[in-house]
Order: structure tokens, then sequence, then C-alpha cells
DNA sequence: CCAACCGTATTAGCTAGGTTAGTACAGCTG
DNA sequence: CAGCTGTACTAACCTAGCTAATACGGTTGG
């Protein structure tokens, strides 16, 4: 389910908070869906459950999951709108990183062959 | 000249390497031009010394300045080729990011438009 | 020639963040 | 009650990034 890279710069608490919410986003993973217990993905991931459990709280405070002692953690109702409500800001990157491919001497048009190919690729998923 | 955030998470000699880069991108730095010496450079920035070093010395294994004892660091003539073509490769990240916005459900027209308005803007620059 | 600048090298130490380890407590559930 | 769940806490370790101080050798201009 998940994948985590050792050899990665970004923390592996933080490829645990992104992939899940990329599963929330593609509806992999739904409203009230359980996740793995802290344990057990510690065991699958072969990942001290110390960091698991760091990247479950931070998706609490979130509001992504809801975690209940004894009971385990689930997908909130809320989550899928805070995440689509997250990922548009991120809208300021995609221009910056357009700027970069502007300087780097790209034409507009081959930018917008990009954009038409990943659109067509994404409704094939 | 260079303008460095020390509380960013990217380190601050990934940030002068960026600006540097940046400035021959952008024709603010050609092949020939002098960089600042490392040593009035990290007065003016309030940095250590090493530190600059340590950029410096990066871009110098790249090609993209020429450091030179007892003289100075130049920007190289091949820098700006290079410096195109290491920029290129960021289309998968534009792809990637691309693909997040269509999760966040952002329209394939929002998209153009965003990128015909920075277009507009960087023609202005 | 020499003082003042240049890049470079080396060693040491500090800090913050990420991760691991071990242990313990409390709430559910069959 | 046994076995699962989340949670809390402390201690230790490692690494990356940065700082500090010092030293060496090349270049340049007065």
């Amino acid at each position: 389910m998940f994948r985590i890279d050792l050899m990665s710069r970004t923390p592996v608490y933080e490829q645990i908070i992104e992939q899940l919410e990329n599963f929330v986003l593609t509806g992999a993973m739904k409203s009230g869906d359980k996740l793995p217990s802290v344990r057990s993905l510690s065991l699958s991931l072969s990942i001290n459950p110390n960091t698991i459990q760091k990247a479950y709280s931070e998706l609490d405070t979130k509001g992504i999951i809801c975690s209940v002692p004894g009971k385990g953690s689930f997908i909130t109702e809320k989550a899928l709108i805070i995440l689509k409500q997250n990922k548009l800001s991120q809208l300021s990157d995609f221009e910056n990183l357009l700027e970069n491919l502007i300087l780097a001497g790209i034409s507009k048009d081959d930018i917008i062959d990009c954009v038409e190919k990943v659109y067509k690729r994404s409704r094939k998923i």
C-alpha cells in the first residue's frame, strides 16, 4: 500500500502523509475507511512505530484522519474537502516552476501540449 | 544581489546556487562576469565563508563557474547552455505538480489560462 | 618586494531534525 | 482475560547544515 524511499530527502513520516493524502484525493480511500494500525504498518514497512505515529498524529491534527484509542484511525468526512483546498495552494508552486521552464527557453506551445497530454493521461486512470 | 532566507527549509548554500543560476538564466550575469569574493559575500550576507565556499565549489564542479585561486570566481562560457539543459529536466516535476492540481479538481481551462498569464508576465520582465 | 586580496583545505564543534529503542498506560473488543 | 488499538515519554543515535578558527598558496597593485 505505502511505498517508502529511505534514500529520499523528504522524511519518511512526510512520505506517509503525502501518500495517504493522495489515496484520498484519488478515491483509493474514502471517508470512514480504516487505516492500518500503527504497529502493523510499522512492521510491514520495517519502520519504527514512533515514525508512523508521528505521521498519523499530524494527519489527525490536519483533520484528515481521526484516531481513536482502542479502535483505530479512520478517514474523516471532511478529508477530501480539506485536501482539495490545500492542493489549490500549490498553484503558486506551479507558476514558479512554469517560470523556470520559460527561462530554459521552452515555448508556450510545448507547455500547452504537455498540459493536454497530462490531462488525457489522468482521465484514463 | 543575493537574498538569503535563514528560515527556509532549503540550505543556504543551495539558495545561493539557485539564485546565481537564475541570474545566468535571466541574463543578469553573463559569461566572464566576476562573482563577489567568498569573503566579501560572507560579510555582506552575514554568513560563514565556508558556506559560501560550499556553494561556489559546487557551482565549479557543475561547470557553471570557474574559481581561480588569487583571481576570483567567474561565470564560464558553457554556463548558460548547461543550465538550460538542466532546467529542461524539470519538465517531469512540472507534470507531477500538474497531476496534483488535476486531483484537486482544477479544470484544464484554468490551467491554460494560468499558463497564458505567466507567459505574458514573463515577457514584460 | 610586500601588503592585500583571492580561492582552498582542514579540523573541530554545535544544532536541529529525523529515526530508533524500550517501556508504559489506557481504551476497546471478542 | 487476552489481544488488539492509540498514546506518552525518555534516552540515544545519526546526519546535514552551519559555524569557527586557522593555515596555505596564488595573484595583483602600489
